[in-house]
DNA sequence: CGCCAGTGCGCC
DNA sequence: AAAGGGCGCACTGGCG
């Protein structure tokens, strides 16, 4: 059964609908959601407008849900199955669509940025002559109606499903935080620049590389400035074609020590230092603000905090509390395996039915497990260089069906058409500038561009859709106080007390196995998610 | 002053 | 060794 969510724009209560049609007030919703008869407590969809909007104020109320139907993700997953990318995606938009009504922006797309701000910038829309549990109840029924005349219904079912279980769990872990211990991460700091400095000033150990570097080119010179640093190079003599570090570290000059040292620790302080702490960490937690399907091929993306980008050195600061542990599971070689299940490519499958695919590989590259590997990737990223045009031949001879499954979509986004992940997102259309430069002069080279970005979303679409697809499967499957804090494109962690560490772990094998399943049916490849329980982040690999 | 593109680099 | 896909974010420096 499904049940609709408003809540009200000031204070605790909402509204709920009900399957017949009635709509209740209630003045405290959270309470109301959490106290729903347990009997059917887990059998109850909770259809809502956006989770970011609704579900954190449940969460901090100390109610959880099980399942929901996300109105916004889903209006954008349809909107791309039906080759109308783009257009707003909010309930109050597909309700205007349906209506034709006049279509309001998305408020996201209007406020746009600053962290907060997101959706308090501006009360909500009046509507249209309809309570908002009626109207989102209307499009929820749309949507149904919509998904059930796609090709595969099923599989975007499964999709719509991933994708809100998604938003449940950003929220989540946005709510309760990766384990993060500050006093780690300021020793760490300390030790590495030297000291919290001033304001305005530059820690020690970073102005005294930058010292160094101005000494060593005899002149003033901002090792933060790519534009300063070539003309420093410059004026001893050196052309650089630019500062990029794997440049500089083939360059033979006194100051390029310690301007590499430089760049990597300024990197640090800036991206991950104690401003950021002040920020994102509070009561040993990192809350960070997860975008699901922020990225078009569904991977998830942050709006602040940088999450996705935690330098490893700096995986020192997260500890489990005393007592916990953390369990650290990531899938290997998962996209190798994706294509390979999609593909239906007998030899590859066999091959990815192996825990070491690229080992299984190497003989039909000539023994070389890192020629089997650049095939692959060159397959999937569509590279060009080196050895791989040589290695992409062998390919195409030895797992056809793998081969021909990339080169079509890359041959689709050549031609600017749209290609569709294996449960049915859509990349985006060419855009117009595209349209233009592809019937220029650099066609050619815009043509391959979009090609190659094809190529690749069939497989990273697919990769994401197994990853969530696990983490819905896998948060079901934790038992409490066990909960998921971190998930990053292929690797998930979950925080638990030690006593759970071996069902934490069975259960991450189960969902593995349970989203391969649910996604490829009865395919020989193998996912394997080894997963491995440490007191430290950085001791995971 | 804010805005924006370019550069560079962290992660997968 | 540094190519091929996807990102976010800090910083510089030019512009209005």
């Amino acid at each position: 059964m499904h049940v609709v969510v408003t809540e009200d724009p000031e204070g605790p209560g909402g509204t709920l609908g009900h399957e017949n049609g009635t709509v209740t007030h209630v003045p405290d919703l959270a309470e109301a959601i959490g106290s729903w008869p347990e009997s059917d407590h887990r059998e109850v969809r909770w259809v809502w407008g956006d989770t970011r909007r609704v579900y954190p104020g449940v969460l901090g109320r100390g109610v959880r849900v099980g399942r929901c139907h996300d109105v916004a993700l889903t209006e954008g997953l349809l909107l791309g199955a039906e080759g109308r990318y783009g257009e707003p995606r909010s309930a109050e938009a597909a309700y205007a669509r349906l209506h034709g009504f006049a279509v309001p922006e998305d408020r996201e797309a209007v406020v746009e940025g600053g962290q907060g701000t997101l959706f308090e910038a501006e009360p909500r829309e009046a509507g249209f002559g309809v309570g908002e549990a009626e109207l989102v109840a209307a499009v929820y029924q749309d949507q149904l109606g919509r998904i059930g005349r796609l090709k595969e219904p099923g599989r975007f079912r499964l999709l719509v499903a991933a994708e809100s279980a998604g938003a449940l769990i950003a929220a989540e872990m946005g709510f309760f935080g990766m384990p993060w211990r500050e006093s780690v991460h300021d020793a760490l700091l300390t030790e590495l620049l030297g000291g919290r400095p001033a304001h305005g000033m530059r820690p020690s150990k970073l102005q005294a590389l930058a010292d160094e570097v101005a000494a060593a080119f005899g002149q003033a010179v901002n090792p933060d400035s790519p534009q300063q640093i070539i003309k420093a190079f410059k004026s001893a003599g050196l052309t650089v074609p630019s500062t990029r570090s794997w440049v500089l570290k083939e360059v033979d000059h006194p100051g390029v020590k310690p301007l590499l040292a430089y760049k990597e620790l300024a990197r640090l302080y800036s991206f991950h230092g104690w401003v950021w702490a002040d920020q994102w960490v509070k009561e040993d937690r990192f809350r960070a603000e997860y975008v699901v399907g922020g990225v078009v091929s569904g991977r998830w993306a942050t709006s602040g905090g940088g999450a996705l980008q935690i330098p490893k050195l700096m995986r020192r600061a997260v500890v489990a509390d005393e007592g916990w542990t953390l369990v650290v599971a990531d899938a290997a070689q998962l996209e190798p395996r994706v294509l390979a299940a999609m593909a239906g490519d007998g030899g590859l499958a066999r091959a990815a039915g192996e825990i070491d695919l690229y080992a299984a590989l190497a003989k039909a590259f000539g023994g070389q497990r890192d020629a089997a590997k650049i095939a692959m990737l060159s397959a999937m990223y569509g590279g060009t260089s080196g050895d791989a045009p040589k290695l992409l031949a062998v390919m195409r001879q030895r797992f056809p069906q793998a081969y021909a499954f990339v080169e079509d979509a890359a041959r689709a986004g050549e031609e600017g058409q749209l290609v569709r992940s294996w449960l049915g997102r859509t990349s985006p259309p060419p855009s117009a500038r595209w349209r233009e430069l592809v019937s220029g002069p650099e066609g050619t080279r815009a043509s391959r561009d979009r090609g190659r970005f094809t190529r690749n979303f069939v497989v990273q679409a697919t990769a994401a859709e197994w990853a969530t697809t696990l983490m819905a499967i896998l948060r079901h499957h934790l038992p409490d106080p066990a909960k998921l804090v971190f998930f990053q494109h292929d690797e998930v962690m979950v925080h638990c007390p030690l006593d759970q560490t071996t069902t934490v772990r069975s259960a991450i094998a189960t969902a593995a196995d349970e989203a391969t399943r649910l996604l490829f049916g009865d395919t020989p490849v193998r996912f394997p998610m080894e997963a491995i329980a440490v007191t430290c982040y950085a001791d995971a690999k």
